[in-house]
DNA sequence: GGATCTATTTATAAATT
DNA sequence: TAATTTATAAATAGATC
């Protein structure tokens, strides 16, 4: 190398040592830089310095990500390729899966029909007669239980009103108010009702019902999706 | 270098080429290791040759990926992680879907209803029906047309025979028999409609068939999901 | 195809500016 | 601290085995 044979042995003092750094990089630069364009060769050289800095070269038809990659491969140490692969092909199923939900939602809504045969229509039409029913029945299960459940609210009002009244008329007993039902309240019960639409709502027969609100009553119930 | 001083210009001769990459590549391992050794730094050397093989050099104390990984941290090139986190999203998102999708279907189906209120199955309910009178009239278009065309079909029949009765008939006129009517035909008409069940489903009232496969007629519809 | 030899160029440690 | 010079070791192209 230079002036006397050196020792290949850890530079300790840091000045030397940083000197000697720049230099030698500077050479084993120039040699990547010379295989790659006398041999057609592609170098990825990464140099991490004793203070952490990071020095490069790469030849100019490649990328580091590329020859660290192909190097991985070669190498079997690639852990990435089969679970990168995997999740393009689950993201692929399930986007297959999706559109096919979409299909048949669109099908259950009465569009997208024209590649079902007459046996598929039939089947189609049956299974959603069945399954409106089935709506239907929640329908009036649930009405059921929200009535009895108001019918239970109103029993307590009444009793709490019977209630008040009796007290009224002990405490006032000079007064000699006449005793008053409830169910005579007819002034109570209305404004009750206009607070509480679904207590008119539950007593209309159904079919009267499903004319009132016929186009945008589904429309709280669609799912939106992006 | 050698004997005499060398262009720095990719070396046609193969053979050439091969040699020298050998030789310099073991020169710029030498170097490469020695930077270690000397400077204490930590070197990752990949080398692609022009034949594809892939050489190396890695300083001891370290591995490739984590001084790749440094690199890739301190220059920013990391697009892994975002794409990666990206198609993690993505993944989310679509089974996410996917889940509404399933449960908008198994509503539709009639199951699944517990969580929805009444104003909710009410719309449920109206649209259903709006649907499923969408697929009866489906039914009925598909049946109307193959019925026309199967309409056609008996009466090209029914020409053809007509006509080669007249050949028969004028042929062999000898024979003097009576001139048969193609209606009047009742074996054949009955083995003709024997051989084609359509023709006579189609003459059902649809009220009468929806009776007959009634349970697994919507089997053939439904949709296998992995 | 590689191993060795050799003439010459190249790299570079140390000195100098 | 960095660029330049210089003396010497190291690398290596081409030849030969």
């Amino acid at each position: 190398m230079g002036r006397g044979k050196i020792e290949i042995k850890k530079i300790e003092n840091i000045t030397n040592r940083q000197v000697t750094y720049s230099k030698r990089r500077a050479g084993i630069v120039k040699k990547a830089k010379e295989l790659t364009v006398l041999c057609d060769a592609e170098v990825s050289l990464l140099m991490v310095s004793s203070t952490g800095k990071i020095h490069e070269y790469i030849s100019p038809s490649s990328t580091h990500k590329n020859i660290y990659d192909r190097y991985q491969q070669a190498s079997g140490t690639n852990l990435w390729q089969p679970h990168y692969e995997r999740m393009q092909e689950t993201l692929q199923k399930l986007k297959e899966t999706n559109n096919k939900l979409r299909k048949e939602i669109r099908q259950r809504n009465g569009e997208d029909l024209d590649e079902l045969n007459f046996q598929q229509l039939r089947g189609l039409e049956q299974n959603m007669e069945k399954s409106v029913e089935c709506v239907r029945n929640r329908k009036f299960h649930v009405i059921t239980t929200s009535s009895d459940t108001l019918k239970k609210k109103m029993k307590n009002h009444e009793e709490t009103h019977n209630s008040l009244l009796r007290q009224f008329e002990e405490r006032d007993a000079d007064f000699r108010f006449p005793s008053l039902d409830f169910e005579g309240d007819y002034q109570s019960t209305i404004e009750f009702a206009n607070g509480n639409p679904q207590i008119f709502a539950f007593r209309l027969q159904p079919k009267l019902q499903s004319n009132l609100q016929d186009e945008e009553a589904y429309g709280s119930y669609g799912l939106s999706l992006a």
